[in-house]
RNA sequence: GGCCCAGUAGUUCAGUUGGUUAGAACGCCAGCCUGUCACGCUGGAGGUCGACGGUUCGAGCCCGUUCUGGGUCGCCA
């Protein structure tokens, strides 16, 4: 095996044109491919920039000939040579005009086969993927995607440093404050019997930076919650994280719109209209059934509760009568689909626990339903006016006692029919903001207030009444950024004053003890002088997921975990010896099977 | 914790109603080949059909259990 002594490596791969023609240059990489025309030999040469091809015939060194005949995928090479224009040209290849004609080859590293192709889109199970992530890593998509993550969070240290933002590190061992997500806990030799926390964001570090009078902070930070994984959450993922102080919502979201603005702009070339639509989180489900909506398409709910409140078909009359409501979407182009297609999106909205979904059909003048025959001609021509029915349309009613089962219905199924009629397009980007929260959500679970956001966000000024009347109808001064479908960011204006700040931990049914013994650092903190303050935190991989066009945040983040929370690759988590228990005071009472 | 989907050479897949020795492509190995670039040609190696149990004269295929992975609901302030 030979080294790198006396090679000084001139050029990427993938950057050699027709202009470095005549230039000796010497590139390092990876075997490709490697064809072997009896007395001559190519072989395609790959770093992080793309592919070179190397030229081997019976004008080059015999040694280095015999090289390049044992050269085999994935050995590692450094090739110094002259570059020539090709005689035949590869027009797919960037590098496709030139060649390298080798007068120096060195085998720097064999490799055995790899397991799976080097290749772009491979359609590789991901297990074996990630079991081998460093040879994944090497292909281009996941270098693109790599890359692409590095650059975004370079437009965002850039773009919130031109505005005075500092970066500041916060401590990744912290205290547990178990109100929402699970904590990652870490145990302390030192403390035998105590431990820290994983940090699920650095939110109260930000809040009392505000407070040190730092005025503007942004850090990217790895985030922990010790919960279930989706396509979209891994248990360690990183935020851009930001906190503002002497400001109010709309100053946050003009700083952020300008973010996200310049960074589609300069990552992608897409313009972005600014400001972008608000809509209150009211509106958004009324009209979309969710909280994140997707605006790329219509389908919006339509309420149909009173039409059909004396009717005589049970499943609507009944949750129309006892509080809930029977709503339906318009799904335009939907007689396409067929009964079977239908009977899998009533499957699809039983997730959702929805009872059932009730179907018309307007196609080919006629109309074919699940229900009409249950309603007077009447009833119905009133909902199908009210729904806009017209020929091509596709009308899916849900009703449920449950106004919130009808909604996450509702709000799922308009996109699963987006989805199966095609409409989504990953290179629109629909921008939104979703404003005024209910401030507090009653947990039947728990039998009192819990917060919406958080325990620190403040309620709107015209809704502060509210808060000794009725606290659930009270609106927050908090924001989520919505981009197609997905939550790529929330934030609030925090609660800076102390009497309010007691005030809500007593909604939220915290004893003075309960909320001292949590929160205490921050209550004494705000004793001395806290600013008004707010910010906004984005879940970077999904930012990284929506601009590369991935369908999942593993394919953003180099070593991800997969659905059971571990590694494939390490094989983490794993037992650790019993010295090393004991020495932290640890005894294991129960082992997975 | 619930529901749905998947698991067959190294990889991606096919495999009829349950019936002889489980196939293809790519990859790999060997030979030939001087302009290939998904090189070509010839030959070859490579399988616990995820695992266990059951039904059967006979199971890749049917049944049960289980493991692994994916999606999702719950969960995720």
């Amino acid at each position: 095996m030979e080294t790198l002594k006396n090679f000084h490596r001139t050029h990427y791969c993938g950057t050699l044109r027709p202009r470095e023609i005549g230039q000796t240059v010497s590139v390092c990489g990876w075997v490709q491919r490697m064809r072997d025309l009896g007395g001559l030999i190519f072989i395609d040469l790959r770093d992080r920039t793309g592919i070179l091809q190397l030229a081997f015939d019976e004008k080059t060194p015999r040694d280095m000939f015999e090289k390049a005949f044992a050269a085999r995928s994935e050995y590692v090479l450094a090739a110094t040579g002259v570059l020539r224009e090709r005689s035949s040209k590869n027009p797919e290849l960037p590098t496709g005009e030139v060649e390298v004609e080798v007068t120096e080859l060195r085998l720097l590293a064999k490799s055995e086969t790899p397991p799976f192709e080097i290749l772009e889109d491979s359609g590789v199970n991901e297990m074996l993927r990630l079991k081998y992530r460093y040879l994944d890593l090497r292909r281009p998509d996941m270098q693109r995607a790599i890359a692409l993550r590095h650059r975004i969070g370079k437009v965002a240290r850039d773009y919130f440093d031109a505005r005075g933002f500092y970066e500041i590190e916060t401590p990744m061992l912290t205290k547990s404050t178990p109100e929402g997500a699970r904590d990652y806990l870490v145990p302390s030799r030192v403390h035998p019997g105590k431990f820290y926390a994983l940090p699920q964001s650095p939110q109260q570090y930000k809040q009392l930076l505000m407070l040190s009078g730092f005025d503007r902070y942004m850090q990217i930070v790895r985030c922990f919650r010790d919960e279930d994984l989706r396509a979209d959450r891994q248990p360690e993922f990183t935020q851009i994280d930001l906190e503002m102080s002497f400001v109010d919502v709309d100053d946050v979201i003009e700083v952020n719109e300008g973010f996200l603005k310049r960074v589609f702009q300069e990552i992608l070339g897409a313009e972005i209209q600014t400001p972008f639509l608000r809509m209150p989180w009211k509106e958004a489900m009324e009209r979309f059934g969710s909280d994140k909506p997707d605006m790329r398409f219509g389908f919006e709910l339509c309420d149909v509760t009173d039409l059909v409140k004396d009717c005589g078909f049970q499943v609507f009359a009944g949750p129309a009568r006892s509080g809930g409501s029977v709503r339906l979407i318009n799904v335009k182009g939907g007689a396409s689909f067929s009964r079977k297609e239908i009977d899998s999106l009533a499957e699809f909205v039983k997730t959702y626990k929805a009872r059932g979904l009730a179907w018309l059909k307007l196609s080919g003048g006629n109309k074919s339903s699940s229900f009409a025959k249950f309603l007077t001609p009447e009833e119905l021509d009133r909902i199908l006016e009210r729904a806009g029915g017209e020929e091509g349309d596709l009308i899916l009613v849900v009703a449920d006692a449950s106004n919130e089962t009808v909604f996450s219905a509702l709000g799922a199924l308009r996109c699963e029919c987006a989805r199966r009629l095609n409409l989504l397009d990953p290179k629109e980007f629909r921008f939104l903001w979703v404003t005024e929260f209910p401030l507090l959500t009653y947990s039947e679970e728990e039998g009192r207030f819990v917060a919406e956001h958080h325990p620190f966000t403040a309620p709107m000024e015209e809704d502060l009444a509210l808060l000794d009347t009725d606290p659930g109808k009270a609106r927050a001064k908090a924001y989520d950024v919505v981009l197609n479908g997905t939550e790529l960011g929330g934030g609030s204006i925090r609660i800076f004053q102390a009497e309010l700040q007691e005030k809500m931990f007593s909604l939220l049914g915290f004893t003075k003890e309960d909320a001292k013994a949590r929160f205490g650092h921050l209550l004494e903190a705000f004793r001395y002088g806290a600013p008004p303050h707010g910010g906004l935190a984005y879940g970077f991989d999904r930012l990284v997921m929506l601009m590369s066009g991935a369908e999942a945040i593993r394919d953003v983040i180099a070593f991800p975990k997969v659905q059971n929370a571990s590694e494939p690759m390490t094989a983490c988590p794993a037992p650790v010896d019993a010295k090393q228990l004991d020495e932290l005071g640890i005894a294991v009472v129960r082992e997975q099977e």
